[in-house]
DNA sequence: TTGAAAGCGCTAACAA
DNA sequence: TTGTTAGCGCTTTCAA
């Protein structure tokens, strides 16, 4: 079943197909009774205007690609959300693909973006070596990367300020009391998780604490991965009031493992995290954490992007946005006789 | 910056352009050599090919439209995932959109994705009331609903069964002891929680149980619309020993509300949910419940839609699959002793 | 104010 | 096997 085009409409109108043009993109140059008559006409006959011989001669397509490592996460559907709601406020629509946090599909999504002819990419790199692998295409297609701070690099991102949303954490466990933190879940590969672990060493240096660190072996943080390292931990002697875990679904991890010895949050043991995802508002997790706040990273994300876009890449920019502290329920103030 | 094109690729390796076409598209009408010169050329050169100008001619976008209520939703951001995945194994990309849960703004979507032409839409319909808003556009574009049983209706959609999936929930818990067995978050406008509702009834006529409801004024499901619901259920004296939520969100809610007044899940209260969204199997959570097999959907899905566009739109499916129940820790066998 | 015509980058039918 | 050409649906000069 054939589409209705722009001739159609200029056949029954009986005038030329260019002067429906003119109509429908609202030129100047036509007589309001033409105009309204056409728009009425094509109103009648179902006419949809084709985007993509509209994009072929405007070369633009109004069209952003978003790349991330898994919208089933839900810090990245929830950015998802946001930019897309962001995206079409400003007359663009979203290409999602998940790249499985695999630097090789991020390359090849990059090619197919650029195929389709995507204005620009948003992209939530898996690692430190997206960079590296993604540096070729760089210079051919606005692109702003979210989440991972690319400190040294010329190409312009937004994220949160890791390093002093650690800072933050480690003040208030020391204002309850807490002296012996561990931080959980570090990892290499990641400058994000390099910085939260710097903010981290800095402000134990600051209160006169003793950094302590359990390494996340694994390639990236899951409930699953922060259940198996607690349960490690906690196998052995335990030396510490409270743990600040890199990341929530970490924190999440590290609750399952507790529940399971009976060890009790935060009475015995106090819980931080770090992303304020959704699940962690949720009835009985109540975990107390260091919000990245998402809307306004969608935000920034998307706007910088169109900045880009429109400008021509002029130049890179860094947006940084503070952490917040968001106070739930698994913090306790530290008490000597807390179970050990 | 332009980008290199078929001609550019042409005039470097002194052939007409068509040849070039060819070569790029496997073409068989083309010497082994020439071809292997273009591939090679056309690497060297940094080309990529520009979909959209091929769209134009091949009249195919290989898009899909994806248009859910909210990627910021558990179980939507979960099928959105395995849906790329999918569609992206089938050689199709995804523009993703939010609707809000609005009807309106389901029709403009419906609009802006035909005038780009997508080859298909994937839709999980706000309501009951979306057929009737997108009746008109379902005969020009092949659709696909998702989550909905639009039963008398002519249109393709692919759905658990969500009767059946009730009536599982109800079986078990008779045969864990429960007789008042209370039916949370009932709704009208969406045929899915009708058919649930129903296949409730069913069960408990069939084991001789008295139906009880307790009905969600809200327009939909949401934690804290069940933790509000809940609160005032709580309120008022309980006759019942297990509660069966119409979706895991009111589970979550009504998990929230039980901790504040002291009531144990599940030794006090057993509470059944559906959909298995990430969340339940939280620790902590551990919600036993109904499951909507995700993956399975997304695939079948996509795979229905594929076939429609494919056979041009011959005629309509209903794929309705099976739910299954997931065991955890949130129901208890029936104690006389429990607390009320 | 309107129409004619070129051209966006590509595929495919037709010629050579 | 290769080149020439038309045309996909649209915007935009340039002429009228």
């Amino acid at each position: 079943m054939k589409n209705v085009t722009i001739k159609d409409v200029a056949k029954a109108a009986g005038v030329s197909y260019s002067t429906v043009s003119r109509a429908l993109t609202g030129s100047p140059e036509i007589s309001e009774e033409t105009r309204s008559r056409i728009l009425q006409l094509s109103k009648d006959m179902n006419y949809t205007a084709n985007t993509v011989a509209r994009a072929m001669v405007m070369k633009t397509t109004k069209l952003l690609g978003l790349i991330l490592t898994s919208v089933n996460n839900p810090f990245m559907s929830e950015l998802a959300y946001h930019i897309d709601r962001q995206a079409r406020a400003r007359g663009y629509n979203i290409i999602l693909c998940n790249s499985s946090r695999d630097s090789e599909q991020e390359r090849e999504l990059f090619e197919l973006m650029m195929g389709r002819q995507v204005d620009g990419i948003l992209l939530l790199p898996s690692g430190i070596e997206s960079y590296n692998k993604l540096h070729p295409y760089l210079s051919r297609i606005p692109t702003v990367f979210i989440g991972e701070n690319l400190r040294e690099v010329p190409e312009s991102y937004v994220s949160v300020d890791n390093y002093r949303g650690a800072q933050i954490g480690v003040e208030y466990l020391y204002k309850l009391g807490h002296r012996d933190i561990l931080y959980f879940g570090r990892r290499r590969g990641s400058t994000t998780h390099q910085l939260r672990a710097e903010g981290y060493a800095a402000a134990c240096e600051h209160f006169g604490l003793t950094p302590r660190y359990c390494n996340n072996t694994f390639s990236f943080s899951s409930v699953k991965y922060g259940y198996q390292l607690a349960k490690q931990l906690f196998s052995r002697e335990r030396h510490f009031s409270a743990i600040f875990a890199a990341t929530d679904t970490n924190a999440l991890g590290i609750m399952q493992a507790a529940e399971e010895i009976g060890l009790r949050i935060p009475q015995d043991l106090s819980l931080l995290g770090f992303d304020n995802i959704r699940d962690s508002s949720l009835p009985r997790i109540e975990l107390t954490t260091i919000e990245q706040p998402m809307k306004m990273l969608a935000s920034v994300a998307v706007d910088t992007l169109l900045d880009k876009i429109q400008n021509d890449q002029a130049g890179y920019s860094h947006r940084i946005l503070s952490p917040a502290l968001i106070e739930r329920s698994s913090c306790a103030p530290y008490t000597p006789a807390a179970k050990k």
